[in-house]
RNA sequence: GGCUCCGUAGCUUAAUGGAUAGAGCAUCUGACUACGGAUCAGAAGGUUAGAGGUUCGAGUCCUCUCGGAGUCACCA
């Protein structure tokens, strides 16, 4: 009875340690047992590898897979046979197994999830700035952070979805100012243009009226003078020289005319080196700006109300987006609430030690015997900085929910801030801290390049939602299977299927890894996509229909031998609950993404090469019946855990 | 320059240190009076950036070189 219950991977690592103990004489460690599923060119279901057995038996590696073998046939019930090649054990389940098997779950929706052990964890991602509508980089970004969330809930965990949003700074001040001073008094409704994308163009009009303002400035003689210095340093040239390479190799690259732009070392210096100086010490809209920002600090009244009129278009507009994509979060931490958070912390932790003063005021940690630098936690006027801010929204959350486990799903430009970050929460001896973790994942980049906001070369999310949607719908219409259907219950349809192309195009690469988007490749709808793993299931939802009236399927237990594409199903759907244990654990979705494609693969084929309905008996229809609506089950959990939907027609 | 990450077919990518590096796109060839062809089968395409090393066994671990990215703020 407890054989039956357990994993038979682990039945196997169990019986091959008291193999080894009886056979051998030697304790092994559970790990040191290698089991994988056979490849498909050998003869078996799993294989235990018997090279590491070697120098404790003394034994050629073939002698102890013989050994091995004919241990675990008289002993393990469900191994009925077994073959050696080398130094692979490769052994053989009955299908009595497989079908047992088969019966246990295929009516489980919830195969493979884990009921709730009572641990807390909490997932922060999308966090966006303010004065602008989310773009590409924040949907790899929100994907990662909804499908962590998914995984982990499938996992066991009580899990709460946060945000952090970057609602206060000189960013959002300079859309409000430009909205001031250029608006005319304008509003999304009177504009008819999305509220936070209505946001996001006084911002592009404050960058652009200050381009024109800084240029002016350029002509003027104090610019001049400040100018003429630098252009006599020859370090500053050859910088400059080295610029003016690389950009020209950049255009030449994207093949734009390369006379028309300015390469000189005085764009060099105005362009790279200059900007921020003429912004905060010349600039008349800089000093507006920073003006605001002071005011909005002392927290006067009509800045206040400026600031939340803009920042609630824009959180209309971005919820909107999240809609679109499926995504709510339990709870919002807004910047403007945490940005003083932190301090008392760092002054208790200069009493103990932790962190230090020096002369001029300002609190640092000495974090280099762990590899780290030293790090200014507060300025030396006394106020705090990006990871004060940080440490103290760290311990608000602790209290608010008594996570133990915190996850942050930001770019991989932050590495080092969060190995800062969490470094310092080891030393305050954080009940959590070891709970931190950064899911770090690379920048998206296009295939003409970097996305940069300023240049205006970023892929608008709404945009890039809109364009899948309209791609499924072109492709639909070559086909007639959703006459039937009213265009509302048409257009759900549609969108279901846009959206598994672009998320699934996303999320199946490695978090790690930094992405080239190419947005052609993100609307296909055939081979390696979301929309080929939902026509597996559209075809298993039709099967399930048409067989509706056929009633118990009691027969499916009389089924002896299974088809070898039945078994690579059977196999493929037992690996399951281990695949949400990998993703979990490593926090990478592209896992299950993984997954289900091969599992929709193998439906496929199996659908392709074997009649369901039309099966040669009762017994093989109704067990295949059972397959299938197993393999529906599957699809439809792993597809959700990657936030992706799943249509009963297509 | 220091530190970190990445480099796999033309392109996008997969592979708890294990067998002949697995897919998809694009290219070429087949399979539709069909349980839904958004499918299936096949061909072709690889010195896993390069050189050493550890190991019975290396795309994976170590060292160096080359190429790309990020970071090294009293910015966030």
């Amino acid at each position: 009875m407890l054989i039956r219950s357990m994993n038979i991977t682990s039945i196997i690592q169990q019986s091959v340690i008291e193999a080894v103990q009886e056979l051998y004489g030697a304790m092994i460690a559970s790990d040191s047992v290698q089991i994988t599923a056979t490849r498909k060119d050998f003869q078996g279901d799993y294989t235990v590898v018997t090279f590491p057995f070697t120098k404790l038996s003394g034994k050629k590696p073939e002698d102890i897979g013989i050994e091995l073998g004919n241990f675990l046939v008289a002993r393990v019930p469900h191994i009925t046979d077994y073959n050696v090649v080398k130094g692979f054990l490769n052994l053989v389940i009955s299908d009595r197994f497989w079908i047992d098997f088969l019966q246990a779950i295929y009516e489980n929706e919830d195969y493979g999830c884990k009921p709730l052990s009572g641990e807390k964890a909490m997932v922060e991602f999308s966090s966006p700035n303010t004065n602008k509508p989310l773009h590409l980089g924040h949907i790899r970004n929100i994907l990662l952070g909804w499908s962590t969330y998914k995984i982990l809930e499938a996992s066991g965990f009580e899990v709460t979805r946060v945000q952090i949003v970057n609602d206060r700074g000189i960013a959002i001040c300079k859309s409000m100012l430009a909205w001031q001073k250029f608006g005319e008094g304008a509003t999304p409704e009177s504009s008819g243009i999305k509220s936070d994308h209505f946001v996001g163009r006084f911002y592009v009009l404050f960058e652009k009226r200050f381009k024109e303002e800084y240029k002016a400035w350029q002509q003027t003689e104090p610019a001049k003078q400040i100018l003429a210095p630098w252009l006599l340093d020859a370090k500053n040239l050859s910088k400059a020289a080295k610029w003016a390479e690389d950009e020209k190799k950049k255009l030449l690259e994207k093949g734009l005319p390369v006379e028309e732009a300015d390469f000189t070392p005085e764009a060099y210096f105005f362009k790279e080196v200059y900007k921020n100086t003429y912004f905060n010490e010349y600039s008349a809209l800089g000093k507006e700006a920073k003006a605001m920002l002071l005011r909005w600090e002392a927290g006067d009244p009509a800045t206040l109300e400026l600031w939340r009129q803009m920042n609630s278009w824009v959180y209309a507009g971005f919820n909107d987006t999240y809609n679109k994509l499926g995504v709510v979060f339990d709870k919002l931490y807004f910047e403007s609430d945490t940005y003083l958070l932190g301090k008392d912390t760092v002054e208790e932790g200069l009493q103990h030690g932790v962190f230090y003063k020096k002369p001029d005021g300002s609190v640092w940690i000495d974090l280099e015997d762990a590899g780290l630098d030293h790090k200014v936690v507060l300025r030396s006027d006394g106020t705090s900085v990006y990871i004060t801010q940080d440490i103290g929204t760290a311990q608000l959350r602790y209290r608010d929910f008594g996570v133990k486990r915190m996850i942050y799903v930001v770019a991989d430009e932050q590495n080092y801030h969060f190995q800062v970050l969490f470094e310092i929460m080891k030393r305050l001896k954080e009940p959590y801290s070891e709970g931190l973790h950064h899911l770090s994942y690379g920048m998206v980049d296009l295939p003409s390049g970097k996305m940069k906001s300023r240049e205006g070369t970023v892929v608008d999310a709404d945009d890039l939602i809109a364009e899948v949607i309209q791609e499924a719908r072109n492709d639909s219409s070559e086909r007639d299977t959703l006459a039937d259907l009213s265009v509302a219950e048409q257009n759900a349809i549609m969108q279901k299927i846009g959206l598994a192309a672009l998320k699934f195009h996303i999320i199946k690469v490695h978090p790690k890894k930094r992405m080239t988007f190419d947005p052609k490749e993100s609307v296909d709808l055939q081979g390696q996509t979301g929309p080929y793993i939902q026509n597996a299931y559209v075809r298993i939802r039709s099967v399930i229909r048409k067989a509706e009236q056929l009633g118990s399927l009691a027969a499916a237990a009389e089924y002896a031998q299974t088809e070898p594409a039945e078994k690579e199903l059977l196999a493929q759907l037992y690996a399951f609950p281990e695949v949400i244990e990998t993703a979990g654990k490593e926090y990478d979705p592209s896992h299950i993404a993984a997954y289900c494609y091969n599992l929709a693969k193998l439906f496929h084929r199996f659908y392709h090469d074997h009649s369901i309905l039309g099966a040669a008996n009762e017994a093989a229809r109704d067990f295949r019946l059972m397959l299938s609506m197993a393999t529906g089950n599957v699809l439809r959990k792993g597809m959700d855990l990657l936030g992706i939907e799943m249509p009963d027609r297509m």
